[in-house]
DNA sequence: TCTGGGGTCCTAGGACCC
DNA sequence: TCTGGGGTCCTAGGACCC
């Protein structure tokens, strides 16, 4: 086993009586939604993106009738209307809380759970003679349908990329499972499979796949080494062998610490003042602030980006991009926010409809190991602290920094809201009894 | 009228150093 | 005129993921 090609040369483990089973949970957003609301069971629902603009999560109903994924709301209204379907703005509070419950699950049951992302995680478990798998993932199934009221899919493979393609087809499956370990002609299956079906095959590269003849899972397993390293670059080789059976992505079973922490919304209206541009950033640079703290770390490095509406064919065009390096590196709402602003007057154009801005916080360090500077004085340390414990008690944005503004009317539209049924005393679903 | 948001990894190329 | 070799660090850009 060439250790170049392995991601984490230095952990492998010999063991090769190990598969790695793929947990997704089936639509999820569209998911959480009907857990609250049974009515919308055999309805169709889609949930929208941020600013209510495109449709980012289908319940099968709705592929069925055939929105995409990712059309704008505006496009797909005409079919909505004919199908009665049931719009929901999307709701992070919840999502993030559901997610958390199915993970929590997994967690209790099995040793070696990775989280990949809001609504899936990887599983790494003993390999077991045919069937039997089959038979642990109905159990596990069902397990996280009674206790969370959520659908998923699982997906066994001998590495992580045929789990992932297990799970696809488990989706097309009644059972919901699907046990690629179990399958005794695996080629036979991968030709099956187009070549863009591949996690980690995106676009771009199923084309520069095509073009050289290369259309299926199987062709692409029996490729060239020197030949995909040239084209495709170490990924490319990497989803090449793990077709093979040999893994190369491990279990990352150790939280690994942000590299960036993005916050960028677009506005429910064109902004055109420096006032609320401001109070745009300064909201977001807040929200940047809270998670940064959340996770222990500090920024040196602090990001702004504005631009106007990419899409508007008679205004204006214009994107704006400032990289602000810190004095020292800070978890303090307040010195980013003084920070960020500072740059704005320079960065913003009279006579532009803004469209959307965000700020990014890098170069991030453990809170731990904080490295001071000789000519600033440090602020307050108590202060961000009982900023946040009181605005988790109650609420968000209880305290707020001024800059940031109270009206926020350049904030994004949501319309289709539902309640934060598990996040929030005041949204508590009621039964009648 | 109306088009999301938040991440990661890899490579090439330039600057700079010894 | 001829003009090395090896290393690191940084950034931009391209690709992917959910």
């Amino acid at each position: 086993m060439p250790s170049i090609i392995s991601k984490h040369p230095g952990q492998r483990t010999k063991d090769r009586n190990m598969v790695f089973a793929l947990v997704d949970c089936n639509n999820f957003y569209a998911s959480c939604e009907r857990v609250f609301d049974p009515k919308l069971i055999g309805r169709p629902v889609v949930v929208l993106s941020n600013n209510d603009g495109c449709v980012i999560a289908r319940s099968a109903e709705a592929k069925a009738i055939g929105i995409g994924m990712g059309t704008p709301l505006f496009k797909c209204m005409a079919l909505i209307r004919k199908h009665r379907v049931a719009i929901f703005s999307s709701n992070y509070a919840l999502y993030g809380d559901m997610s958390h419950r199915v993970m929590t699950i997994l967690n209790l049951l099995e040793p070696e759970v990775e989280v990949y992302s809001i609504d899936e995680a990887f599983i790494r478990l003993p390999a077991s003679r045919p069937g039997r798998l089959e038979a642990y993932g109905q159990t596990l199934r069902e397990t996280i349908r009674s206790r969370t009221g959520l659908p998923v899919s699982i997906g066994f493979g001998t590495t992580k990329t045929l789990a992932k393609l297990a799970n696809r087809q488990a989706k097309k499956t009644p059972t919901g499972v699907c046990d690629l370990t179990a399958i005794s002609d695996l080629p036979t299956f991968l030709a099956t499979i187009p070549v863009d079906n591949i996690w980690g095959i995106g676009r771009r590269l199923a084309a520069k796949l095509r073009l050289r003849g290369i259309t299926t899972a199987r062709d692409l397993s029996q490729t060239d080494d020197s030949f995909l390293r040239r084209l495709l670059t170490v990924t490319g080789l990497r989803t090449a062998t793990e077709l093979r059976g040999i893994p190369c992505l491990e279990m990352e079973l150790v939280l690994t610490r942000n590299q960036t922490i993005v916050t960028s919304r677009s506005f429910g209206h064109p902004v055109t003042t420096l006032t609320e541009l401001t109070e745009a950033v300064a909201t977001y640079v807040t929200m940047a602030a809270e998670k940064l703290r959340r996770q222990h770390l500090l920024a040196a490095c602090l990001q702004i980006f504005i631009t106007t509406n990419p899409f508007a064919e008679h205004q204006p065009y214009h994107a704006g991009n400032r990289l602000i390096r810190l004095t020292a590196p800070t978890d303090h709402t307040g010195e980013l926010i003084k920070a960020a602003i500072r740059c704005l007057p320079e960065l913003f154009q009279p006579g532009c409809s803004y469209k959307k801005a965000g700020i990014m916080l890098s170069d991030l360090t453990d809170r731990s190991c904080r490295q001071t500077s000789l000519f600033t004085t440090p602020p307050n340390a108590r202060l961000m602290p009982a900023l946040d414990q009181i605005n988790r008690r109650l609420g968000q944005n209880t305290i707020q920094y001024g800059v940031a503004g109270l009206d926020k009317e350049w904030r994004n539209r949501r319309l289709h809201q539902s309640p934060s049924y598990t996040t929030r005393w005041s949204d508590l679903p009621r039964a009648m009894a």
